[in-house]
Formats: structure tokens, C-alpha cells, sequence
DNA sequence: TCCACCTATACATCCAATATATAGTTCGCA
DNA sequence: TGCGAACTATATATTGGATGTATAGGTGGA
């Protein structure tokens, strides 16, 4: 049972006659013969009475017909439903963030991004990179803002970078340095560090950065989250680093920049390389600012 | 879009795996990458995330899953559909019959059908023979219950003989041959003649006994119905002839068989020429006693 | 780095749908 | 009754497309 013997037979139930069923589907009537034959032969019974001048819908085949155009409705409405949600920017997008871009960067683009695409359906998930990385891998999360470059695996992912944004050393409004213009971050040697916790990719960040100044951080304190860490400096209790987007005004204690020009981040936003986009994955991607190329259409 | 895509859709998302919808659906793999290409084409999307070692689902082909489901899902309740009628004797039978049959043939036949197969839906409509012709020529009726054979036209229809019954003369109680066991009709020259009304096929029947018989009936009454016409008989009006279906206890006439062998009337079901019967219909002629032989299964 | 596994591609094959030509009916008309 | 028009069925050839085989390409695990 093919669909163009149902096409061809509901023609034939419409217009009455094999004839002009053949010119109305523009085919040969032998080839509907043919094909009526084989759909009534593989049915086991007859859809047409073949009197003389016309041909008439048996009862069986009066029967049969609305259950052929409701397959073919399906079809047709199967097709349609795709060429909609082609065209349409909606659905489900889930965005993974890590902790330190979150606060600082997420709000205010999904904001924006919601009032450009009311259809939209985002969804947040903020965690560390590796879980991130697991659920891009699974399937249920479209994008992820991280910090680039990954670390290992890098392959498995496409990298669309965003920005750049320098580090700056966090010091007591107390401390000695705290009014310079810059610092190397060489001249921390010895302070008191409060870090992020293991797990968290910027303590790495931060970690690498003292091992190229050659200073071996005395961590005397770690914490989830920047505004934590930040608290702590007030207090007296160390110095830190954070990046730009951590700067927050904060009446104990000032952002020193660091001197080394590599003394920076890098975000981006991640996809699993060869996962295909929805358009609102894409809308979402071109939003945050990256530069998305569709491979079909 | 073909049904077979659709199969090789719905077999691949649900092993996840193209080799192993190939080995379920015992069909190479190239061809399966094959035909999801062509559909995946023709949607202008992709159905499939190729990840490495396994294969997901789009977002767009988990919303076209359901959607060529319910094609196949169709396509399969149209196919149970047919096997299922054509197994049941249910649905209509319109049956069609003459009013010189209808009252003393049919009754009966009815009664025990309807008791034989409850699922049919039996129409009757009493007409004389042109119109029934005309309405197994329109295919609003199945089977019509006649006198054989047809005139002219004859070969449009399917002819199958039920019985042959003998013709009667109808005389009053009073009339001079009520007593005798047989009468050959041309005794009846010269009596009053009380015959159906023209259209009525049995008016020629015994118009045409009469004839061979060299009798020029002298008509004096025409009614549609036998029972008026025994009335009328046994009020004293005149003769008539009638077959044996019609005889009935009647205090005021007597009917005497005519010697005739060639008096009499043969009664048959008639079918039009190339249409295909439904199983009630078979099963109603063969209850009629028609002997039936279905073409195809 | 090699091997196992999976999908895509290339190419050949074969089946089935189609077109052309024609036979076989039926219907209408003279 | 016979002829012509109209319609469907059949016969035959062709072609397009689905399938199978062989193989390339890529990924993940040992």
C-alpha cells in the first residue's frame, strides 16, 4: 500500500472516472489502472465497479475513502507542522552558565533576549564547567556560557568566543597598594589569597596566572562565589583576583588591574559540535553575540 | 516523503542506532542513510544529530516523530478497517421487489435472514420492475426479487432463477367450472377479465397465456394488487388468473390450475452486471437461495 | 596508535512505476 | 444492426529510484 495508490484513489472516488482521474494527476491511465489493481489486490477486494462508461465506488471502497484522505491528511499536516517550526523562532532553548558569569552576564541578555523573542522558552541551569560539558554531551542543554579555552575534549564542542575581560587584583581599602593604577601581580607574593573553590574554572584561571608571576598563592580562604571572597577583603582577611565583570562598588575594599596583558578571561558561548540548532538556538547564539553559520536551508 | 521513509524514521529513533533499524527492519544500512538523506531533504532539516557513535533525534525530528506515527498509525487502522468489513456480514443490503412478490415472498425470507444475520441492515422497496432496474443501474439498491426473464436489456444484469410457480384461474364460487380440477384457459374466452393494471409485469404474463391460449381477454377491472382483485372475483365481477404465491382462503372464489404447462412464472433475484457484492449481499442471495460465486479471495 | 564501531559515499543491480500502443467493452446513434 | 466514440484493461518497453555491496571517513576506547 503505497501513498500514491491512495492519492490516485481518492482522484478516481472524486472525479469518477479513471480518465479523468489521469489527467487530473496528471499520469497516464494505464498507470492507475495498474496501481488501483495492485492496492485492490493487496485489500483482497474491490474498491470500483467497472460499469461501461464509468466506474462507481464499491461499498468497501465507500468505506475506505475517508480512511485514505486521512492518511493523507496526516501526511500533509505531518509536512506542515515541519515547515512551521522551521519558520517559527519558539521552543525550548536551555542555556548552561558557570557560577562566575551568571550574576554579571546572563540577566540582562536574557532580558533582551525574551523581549526580541517572546516565543522563547529559556531555561537556566548555572553549574561548573564539567557538569555543563555532560549535559551538552547528553543532549539536554543547547548552549553553555563558559570560559574558554576548554580543557581537554575541546574537540567535542563548538566554540563561539564573546569577550575578553581583564583581571584585577581585590585589596583592603587598607592595604598598601591600594591606590596604584596597576599592580604585577608578582607584588602579591606572601599576601594572604581567597579563592574560589576547587571545581571552579577561574581559580584555575587565577592559580595560572600566579604560577606566570611566580607566586605561589597562600589560599587562606575559598568560597563559591565572587561576592562572598569580596565580603572577605572587606574584612581584611586577604587579597583576591576576580575579573571585570566582578567589579562591584563596595565601600572595604578597590580593583588594582593587573599589569600582565594575559592576566585576563575569556567567555564564550559552547555547542556540541555537530548537534543541529533550532532557529531559536541560533536566535539565542547571534544574541549573545556569536557568530552562527546554518548549514541547511 | 514515502511511507518507507517514514518507517526507517520511526525504526531509527527507536534503536537509536541506523545499523540497528537496519538489522529491525531487514533492509541494508546505506540504504537507510539513504532514504533519511532524501526525507531530511526534503523537509529541509535535519532529523538526526550524527554524534560519533550514536545518533539523537532533533528537536525537530522528536516533533515530526509523533507526526509520522500517527501516518503510519492510520495507514495501518484504514488497512485493519478493510480486513475487518470484508470478514463481517453487517451493513446494508437494499433489496428490491416487485408488489406481485412482495406481500407473499418476502415476509417471510425477512424474517429468518435478520434472525440469520443480525448485523445486516435490510432496505426494502416495493416498485414494479422498470424502477427497479433503474435503481440497481443507479446503484442505490443491491438486489431486486422479479419476474424472469427481463425484457430487453436483459444482459446489463445477473439473473439467478428462485422458482417457477404455477398460474391460477380465479373464479367466483358461483361460476360454472369452480368445482373442476383443472382448466385450460381458452374456456375462459368470452368471461369478464379482472387484471393488474399496466407496469405490473404479471399483466403480461397472463396477457401472454391468454394469447397462446387464443383468448382476448375482455378486461373489465385493473387494480394494483391481487387482493382487490379477488375481492372483486368473488363479489361476482368476472375471472382472473393469478400465480401460486397469491392464492388465499377466500370465502367467495375458488382457483382451479390451469392445465397449461407453459402458465406459469418464474421468479428470480437480479443483480447489475460488474458490481461487486458485499458479503450481505452475497449472504442475502444465497439466503434467497441464489446460488452466488464470489470472484476474488 | 591501533582496532572496533558507526555512518556516509560510490557504484552496480534490479524492481517497479510509468508511458506508449492496443485490445476489449459499452453506449449512443443512425 | 452496425459503426464510431469513450472508457478501462492488457502488453511491452523504458526509466527512475530503492536496494545491496564495497569502501571511505570519522569517532571512541584499549
Amino acid at each position: 500500500m503505497e501513498l500514491q495508490q491512495l492519492r490516485y484513489f481518492c482522484a478516481i472516488a472524486e472525479t469518477g472516472s479513471f480518465s479523468r482521474a489521469a489527467q487530473h494527476t496528471h499520469v497516464s491511465q494505464p498507470s492507475l489502472s495498474q496501481q488501483i489493481r495492485k492496492l485492490e489486490d493487496e485489500l483482497g477486494a474491490r474498491l470500483f465497479d467497472r460499469l461501461g462508461r464509468s466506474v462507481r465506488l464499491t461499498e468497501l471502497g465507500r468505506t475506505f475513502l475517508p480512511r485514505a484522505r486521512a492518511v493523507l491528511r496526516e501526511l500533509e499536516s505531518a509536512r506542515s507542522d515541519v515547515v512551521e517550526r522551521k519558520a517559527s523562532i519558539s521552543g525550548p532553548v536551555c542555556v548552561g552558565v558557570i557560577p562566575t558569569i551568571a550574576p554579571y552576564f546572563l540577566p540582562p541578555m536574557l532580558a533582551a533576549f525574551s523581549r526580541k523573542c517572546p516565543q522563547a522558552q529559556v531555561t537556566v541551569v548555572e553549574e561548573i564547567t564539567p557538569l555543563l560539558l555532560e549535559k551538552l554531551r547528553a543532549g539536554s542543554m543547547d548552549v553553555a556560557v563558559v570560559a574558554l579555552p576548554l580543557q581537554g575534549r575541546a574537540h567535542e564542542f563548538e566554540s563561539f568566543p564573546l569577550m575578553t575581560e581583564k583581571l584585577y587584583a581585590v585589596l583592603p581599602k587598607e592595604h598598601g597598594m591600594a591606590g596604584r593604577r596597576s599592580i604585577p601581580l608578582g607584588e602579591l607574593e606572601g599576601e594572604p589569597f581567597l579563592l574560589l573553590r576547587d571545581g571552579h574554572c577561574f581559580r584555575e584561571t587565577a592559580v595560572a596566572a600566579c604560577k606566570r608571576a611566580r607566586v605561589s598563592p597562600n589560599i587562606v580562604f575559598e568560597s563559591g562565589q565572587f561576592s562572598s571572597i569580596l565580603s572577605m577583603v572587606s574584612a581584611g582577611l586577604g587579597v583576591s583576583i576576580v575579573p571585570t565583570m566582578a567589579l562591584e562598588k563596595r565601600s572595604g575594599c578597590c580593583f588594582v588591574p593587573l599589569t600582565d596583558d594575559r592576566a585576563s578571561r575569556t567567555i564564550g558561548a559552547i555547542t556540541l559540535k555537530g548537534r543541529s540548532l533550532t532557529r531559536v538556538n541560533e536566535a539565542f547564539l547571534a544574541h549573545l553575540g556569536a557568530k552562527v553559520s546554518s548549514e541547511m536551508d
